[in-house]
DNA sequence: AAGGGTGCTATCTTTTTTGAAAGTATCTAT
DNA sequence: ATAGATACTTTCAAAAAAGATAGCACCCTT
């Protein structure tokens, strides 16, 4: 899960380290709108178990895509939104969403995060 | 390494499922300007040992990426190409590159395969 | 005091991916 | 005839990623 000190062989190798994980798109997206709590995320990606939810959060926070805040309410309450870094990666995003929905349709994808919010 | 019968939650994952192997981005952009005999991408990249490259090459052959044809010369050679669905996703890969390249200097990258090309 | 919500972590297992090394078949040049 | 080039495949092993399951600490409501 670490990110620094690795070698690569060319920007996108560098790039697919930072984005590439199982649900680090999924989260990306998400958090595009608005923050998040973290069982709001939970709900929205119910396939991640917690362990690879928080798994996936710490990476992200770790290569500076993301904040994580915790906010001492009763039941302390932990927020994450997007870093300027993590916004700086969505038209990325948004280029692999699009390519995936126009070239991928007939395979048995079922959008969850992007077209409906891209295609706006 | 099926691609097909998958099911992905977004076209982002659908899309990293065909480009997101540990060879395919350099495989394609050194394809992307000429066709290239396997030895030659083999020289291209070396730390891709044979099995892994020619995996990489079945997967993006079974996915409709690239063109391989054999020429029935003395030593008989293998010429692989880009067809125009992988030519579709060239574009994607740039903004990857362009990304890495921009945001993530000071990493220790040594870019082997884009930057040179993408700068042009 | 018992249960529920929040936000995780810890273990252990399985699956997937990658790697290392050697082998194979054919043809050609020396 | 021996070696080298081309284009891989096969086998075995290691490493990395993901999944299942359970647990924990705190606070609040009932």
């Amino acid at each position: 899960m670490k990110t620094r000190q690795k070698q690569f062989d060319c920007p996108v190798e560098a790039t697919l380290s930072l984005i590439g994980g199982k649900y680090k798109p999924l989260v990306l997206w998400h958090l595009k709108s608005q923050p998040l709590h973290y069982m709001e995320l939970q709900r929205l990606i119910p396939k991640a178990t917690p362990k690879m939810l928080s798994g996936q959060l710490h990476d992200l926070e770790d290569c500076g895509m993301i904040n994580r805040e915790v906010i001492p309410e009763k039941p302390p309450k932990t927020i994450y939104s997007l870093t300027a870094f993590g916004k700086s990666i969505i038209p990325v995003l948004t280029a692999m969403c699009d390519w995936g929905a126009t070239y991928l349709n007939g395979l048995d994808i079922q959008p969850v995060c992007c077209t409906s919010q891209s295609k706006k």
